[in-house]
DNA sequence: TTTTTAAGTTTACAATTGTAAACTATAGGT
DNA sequence: ACCTATAGTTTACAATTGTAAACTTAAAAA
């Protein structure tokens, strides 16, 4: 589980998606997809790919013509990582009630469910009764 | 479950979160937790403030000297929002593995798991046998 | 009443992001 | 060997974001 310091934009997130799928690919692939999925100017692709390899996100074999992107990164590692840094910035306390939230309305398999309903009822056992606000910061009922 | 086309920062979020708990804050008030909470300028704060009024996710009483804000979103609503909108540029197909990785590091309580647990039952009656992926765009294989 | 403080408003400024054109160099066609 | 399309590189440019100082004005203190 590589840790990346860059964060990805929504647009390079796009772009992973196309390389994640095909495994590598040349950005003559990648543009043929972008073009057709969001509609973008070849350059604007090109440029993305340029930044998503500054970013670390991407290696390329050297060709100088046809070069092959790859990603350093695995999918579902990004995916995680990603949701969680977008969970830790939320209020602890109301974190499991947004999480209900959104998987009712998200497309789950049944292997998924079997899945979470399994991680689920391992963590029941060591479950707190509550889980604490942490919007605050420590001691601020001091302040009045 | 009011609608915003405006997206709030990472920054604007740790605000609101302030003003979620305490309801309704003067910018006084915003200002001392969030310089102990994040050593911002007090002037940091201020814009943040006037941001999320234009953005439209606060209101004040019009008070000229000690105005109060409130929020005009609910915390549970945007956090679904916030959730639902990062969920959905991922890939559908791994979202259910990516979401079981991230419970299993995010603290719940026994009452979340049992929340999460009810909604999962029920979604199963009516869950596919698999999520297709969807980070390609619609007939990509046409394109060799 | 004059001064001081601090709330609210304006202005600032660099980094990041979305979006892309322009330029350069090279592989493939003729 | 020369031309041409196009892969890769540079440059561009406005909007957003993080971060904050400066200014203005009104309330509180002296």
């Amino acid at each position: 589980m590589i840790k990346h310091n860059q964060t990805m934009t929504t647009s390079e997130w796009e772009i992973m998606r196309v390389i994640w799928t095909l495994g590598e690919a040349t950005s003559r692939q990648i543009i043929r997809v972008m073009t057709l999925k969001k509609d973008w100017a070849p350059s604007t692709v090109k440029t993305l790919v340029t930044r998503l390899q500054k970013k670390g996100y991407l290696t390329d074999n050297g060709a100088v013509r046809d070069r092959l992107y790859t990603p350093t990164v695995d999918e579902h590692d990004a995916m995680t990582y990603a949701l969680n840094h977008t969970i830790q910035a939320m209020c602890a306390m109301c974190v499991g009630d947004a999480m209900a939230n959104v998987i009712e309305t998200t497309e789950l398999s049944q292997r998924d469910i079997l899945n979470l309903q399994d991680v689920l009822k391992a963590k029941y056992a060591t479950a707190p009764e509550s889980v604490a606000c942490n919007c605050m910061p420590n001691h601020w009922e001091e302040l009045k």
